[in-house]
RNA sequence: GGCUAGGUAGCUCAGCUGGUUAGAGCGCAUCACUCAUAAUGAUGAGGUCGGCGGUUCGAGCCCGCCCCUAGCUACCA
């Protein structure tokens, strides 16, 4: 259906979906971009007359919410309440009109669950098998591989995860990593069977491809998927063992659905839930053959369950596949990956703190596509684009015209437009951008309304009001030219609306007009009484950025978990807490000595490491330090410091490492290496 | 390693099935205006379209190789 055919027709049933936060941290710009995009096409299907339900749920289940739970000495219920809570705070912050956001912890979400669950197993979908599994015998539970460390079994790579080394790119099975421990415990894990829940995925195969070529998908996503289909459809592990917060297997005693497999389903819950409150008819929704449409938005990283796991339960469960999954890429800040190491990971109320949360919205509306491309938050950018666009041009409109409208029709717009011609053009570009919007070509939209914007003030500078009005005849005219301007403004805004609801509704406030709805763009404002003009958006102040950043940093520090492994370096600002109390005996069996550096090169092909050649007295050792980003060799070469000698050798991919030399910072550059005073000599021992 | 996406002016991005001197906004320069939150208007400078090779009468667009960035590699959530 093209966008201006929907128009006319019956209003479309629409439910829509963001993806579901999970219950262990806060959300973050990342997070945003995916509301603000969802939110900016379910306020558009609304402002065109249609019904459209959007519903999200926090993600309640899983080992690593269990885990912070205990951590904090709460029950896992009450940190998903709290964490529930702070999100939906957030969310609605930054005017993300959702009808529901509820829990998959609920009792709709068991219900659905467990039908889901029980449908799949008597159509003979789901397979039962043994496996092997890493387990902490000491705090009694399995492991994911993310909470298994050890050395990389290709590079040697100290303190990797259970599944690929970060540093040479490896991908393999926990069980072969080297010195392998548990992370909660630091235990070493040890194998241990049990049976497992398997959904299976290769069954869905012809209706997996169908649901792929009915373009309910975005090219690259079904590029991406005929890649997965190449490599064949395997079972789904959907069980974990006892202990897990999340649903019991109803026939498992002991077993739990796995987070993934309940966390679409919240989906459903939501909804389940909003009909209970609203007295809507689920199952008109959700059957087969609905005549209603479902989108579900999510991050290019989840397109796996959203595109294979999740059409294919739902078909193998009797319900209606999604109409279409619209996936979208990731966001980077001013170039560089959100990442709490680099200080680019910002949180969403952190931002809401310091500037409007309606900027934002602006600003990935501006950027936003159809595609999966990722996205770039460059802070100068935004301020350039927020205060040239939002306050130079378009609020700039209202700002120079409604002076006219007061001093020369006494407040009243005039009755007739001046320039019938362009508002035309400012009414036939209606079309477009619905069906911009409609297919999430934002960015494209804002560039069209931008555009129109700039001729509207080229208008108000030919008509130049305020040159007419000095003369003895003129305030009609003035009046008529500004009135123009104003119906201008009017219709830009109407197109704004889905981006920017709070600056719509005070326009309309200063308009004196009931709320904006699309079909609005036929009528011009004529005749009509209008409100003094207050300044509707302000200029970016580039100090609230700084501000920003500082906050985004601090939230950072007081983040970072007091975990025993310090996987990343602290902040330098903030002190790391004192270890866990030694005896002497611990500190004596290390064996620290006066080292001179005979020699200090780049290694080829090392990003972060030097080749040191430590003069111990005793002979010389080698030891690969990564201290590249704060050192030249040649200063290193003949000054003295201190090495651990007794280390164990850690076999590198560049060589072994016989010990290890002291430096204090948090890394990167900022790495500073001890010294002995004078007279200290090679081979000392230090005590 | 394999795969997916991207690499176009200082910045952010458009460029339809290959077709004449490659576009926009911002920024910058000059001029104009002074109604407006120093906002606006006019004019202008600025690009070997990541690199190399190929197909073609013709390539930003097609093919091959290479370089860079991000992501996926699905029993991490």
């Amino acid at each position: 259906m093209t966008a201006a055919a929907a128009e006319h027709a019956v209003p479309r049933r629409i439910l829509v979906t963001s993806a579901l936060p999970y219950a262990n941290g806060p959300l973050h710009l990342g997070h945003m971009v995916e509301a603000i995009q969802t939110d900016i096409w379910v306020r558009f299907q609304r402002l065109r007359g249609h019904e459209c339900r959007y519903v999200c749920a926090e993600d309640a289940h899983g080992t690593p919410i269990m885990l912070r739970a205990e951590q904090a000495g709460v029950t896992p219920e009450a940190l998903v309440a709290q964490m529930h809570e702070a999100h939906q705070q957030v969310l609605a912050t930054f005017g993300i009109s959702l009808d529901n956001f509820y829990t998959t912890h609920s009792p709709e979400n068991r219900h659905f669950a467990e039908l889901i669950y029980t449908r799949l197993r008597d159509a003979g979908h789901i397979a039962r098998r043994t496996i092997r599994q890493a387990y902490d015998a000491e705090r009694g539970l399995f492991l994911p591989d993310r909470f298994i460390r050890g050395d990389c079994p290709r590079c040697g790579a100290p303190d990797q995860y259970g599944d690929s080394c970060e540093a040479c790119g490896a991908t393999y099975a926990p069980t072969e990593l080297k010195n392998a421990v548990s992370v909660l415990s630091g235990s070493r894990p040890v194998q241990r069977e049990s049976e497992h829940y398997f959904f299976q995925l290769g069954h869905f195969e012809t209706q997996l491809r169908e649901f792929m070529a009915s373009g309910a998908l975005q090219p690259a996503v079904v590029r991406k998927l005929e890649e997965w289909f190449e490599a064949g459809l395997a079972d789904w592990d959907i069980s974990r063992d006892s202990p897990y917060f999340g649903f019991e297997i109803p026939d498992a005693p002991g077993k739990f659905f796995y987070v993934w497999l309940d966390a679409p389903i919240g989906y459903m819950a939501s909804f389940a839930n909003l009909c209970a409150r609203e007295g809507l008819d689920f199952d008109a929704w959700w059957q087969p053959g609905s005549d209603t449409e479902l989108y579900h938005f999510i991050g290019k990283d989840i397109a796996y369950f959203h595109t294979l796991f999740w059409p294919a339960m739902l078909q193998g469960a009797g319900f209606r596949p999604p109409s279409a999954v619209f996936v979208h890429g990731f966001l980077t800040v001013d170039g560089q990956k959100m990442s709490k190491s680099r200080g680019t990971f910002i949180q969403a109320a952190t931002f809401a703190r310091h500037l409007p949360p309606e900027t934002l919205r602006y600003y990935f509306a501006a950027k936003l596509g159809e595609g999966v491309d990722d996205l770039d938050l460059s802070f100068a950018d935004y301020t350039q684009r927020i205060n040239a666009d939002l306050v130079g041009k378009l609020v700039n409109i209202a700002s120079r015209c409604a002076g006219f409208v007061h001093k020369a029709g006494a407040g009243r717009l005039a009755g007739a437009l001046a320039d019938p011609a362009l508002q035309q053009v400012f009414v036939e570009a209606a079309d477009i951008l619905a069906a911009d919007y409609e297919q999430r070509r934002y960015g494209k939209a804002v560039r069209q309304i931008m555009a129109l914007a700039d001729r509207a003030n080229e208008y108000i500078a030919e008509a130049a009001p305020w040159q007419r009005i000095k003369q003895p005849d003129g305030a009609a005219e003035a009046l008529a030219t500004s009135s123009q301007g104003i119906n201008l403004f009017r219709l830009l805004v109407l197109y704004l609306k889905p981006v920017l609801p709070e600056l719509a509704a005070q326009v309309e406030a200063f308009l004196q007009i009931p709320p904006l709805r699309w079909d609005d763009h036929r009528t011009p404002l004529l005749d009509h009484a209008i409100g003094p003009y207050r300044p509707l958006a302000q200029r970016i102040d580039p100090n609230a950025i700084e501000a920003l950043m500082q906050d985004a940093r601090q939230d950072l520090a007081a983040a970072a978990p007091p975990a025993a492994q310090s996987a990343t370096p602290a902040d330098a600002a903030q002190p790391a807490p004192i270890a866990e109390q030694i005896a002497f005996d611990d500190f004596a069996r290390i064996d620290l000595r006066i080292a001179r550096i005979v020699a200090a090169e780049h290694v080829e092909g090392a990003d972060k490491l030097l080749r040191l050649t430590l003069d111990i007295g005793l002979g010389e050792r080698q030891v690969f330090a990564g201290i590249k980003a704060a050192y030249e060799p040649a200063s290193l070469v003949g000054r003295l410091t201190v090495m651990v000698a007794n280390l164990a050798p850690r076999k590198m991919r560049f060589g072994l490492s016989e010990g290890m030399v002291l430096a204090a910072g948090p890394g990167g550059g900022e790495l500073f290496l001890l010294s002995p005073d004078e007279g200290a000599q090679p081979g000392m021992r230090v005590k």
